[in-house]
DNA sequence: CGCAACATGTAAGCGGTTACATGATTAC
DNA sequence: GTAATCATGTAACCGCTTACATGTTGCG
């Protein structure tokens, strides 16, 4: 599952341009898969050379000609064939928690810092569920609520644990003042 | 934060070989900080170059010398300054909630059995948090301690919700007979 | 007047993964 | 006998990020 095969699953929604799909990245994607330009333009062209997508070129007056593309039959089955694999990975790569690991070397106030930066983070990450929430799921395939729903719950559980918790790492000890 | 930084941040509680941080990276940090030999080895190579750890060889018999490496004063202010960026970033890459996003494409028979990986993976991590806490955590620094408990609470929350919500992706949906 | 949105792309680089190479000792 | 543990490393590769390049339209 990298971009290329997310790029086409969105498709089998209707047709898009990579623009459209970078939006789509950065609203409902974006919390648990990003991508930018730089992987989705490149994916596209992949795709639409291995037959997996059809490009219709809209000529535009002052912006470069806009390209919409649309699944194959190929694509369709080759996205299939993909979502057969029964062990996707699911994986963090978190500079937060690594730094929070070695609180006990930081400034007090730099983890404080950090704790607040994280939980600002969290609350737009709500927002923006919230967001997608009011432009209304209806319509939406059971999966992506899934997904959404995923999001709000962790976030929230994110949330609640470091308010709950962050005494742990703002209580002075005696080794903060041999860090340096 | 790259690997390079998290071994410094490691050596800070006494002397280790790259073999030695491996187990730690597996153990404690495996579940938001992955890293391997083929990213650790370099790193340490790396930092003996910069000065920010010493290396001691211990010559064995049949195996390669061991390599113990320490940091040095100037790792420790290296660290300090790299401790100080306030906003750290925790990155989700989930090819898993990619997937469910397409759950109407899926058979449901998959659907059940990715679900059913994901809460084995989860049960795996589970069972490595009871561990580190049954190995006695007295000794460990605050931020150890929150970190943890981080991954436990998230792994939880995740659980939960996938037992309360896998209704909604294994309901038969009319698309999923168009799916072919 | 300046900024955001629209619209597409390339190229260099970086960091991490995977596979390979070697080989003794110990426990089952 | 065979698998796991101990122990270190290299090299190729891969996929994504970042920075650059270009230019119009419309809003405040």
């Amino acid at each position: 599952m990298d971009v290329k095969t997310v790029c086409l699953g969105m498709l089998t929604d209707g047709k898009a341009s990579g623009y459209d799909l970078k939006k789509q990245f950065e609203s409902s994607f974006g919390h648990f898969f990003a991508a930018g330009y730089g992987s989705i333009y490149p994916a596209l062209s992949a795709l639409a050379e291995q037959g997996l997508v059809d490009c219709e070129e809209i000529p535009q007056e002052g912006k470069p000609d806009r390209k919409v593309y649309a699944i194959t039959t190929e694509g369709r089955h080759f996205l299939l064939n993909a979502l057969q694999n029964t062990s996707p990975c699911h994986k963090v790569r978190s500079e937060f928690l690594a730094m929070m690991c070695f609180a006990h070397l930081m400034r007090p106030a730099d983890v404080e810092a950090v704790l607040d930066n994280r939980l600002a983070d969290i609350e737009r990450f709500k927002e923006m569920f919230d967001e997608i929430e009011s432009g209304g799921m209806q319509d939406w395939p059971p999966g992506m609520r899934f997904v959404l729903g995923f999001g709000k719950t962790i976030a929230a559980t994110m949330e609640r644990y470091i308010n709950d918790n962050r005494y742990l790492l703002t209580e002075q000890t005696e080794e903060q003042s041999v860090a340096g």
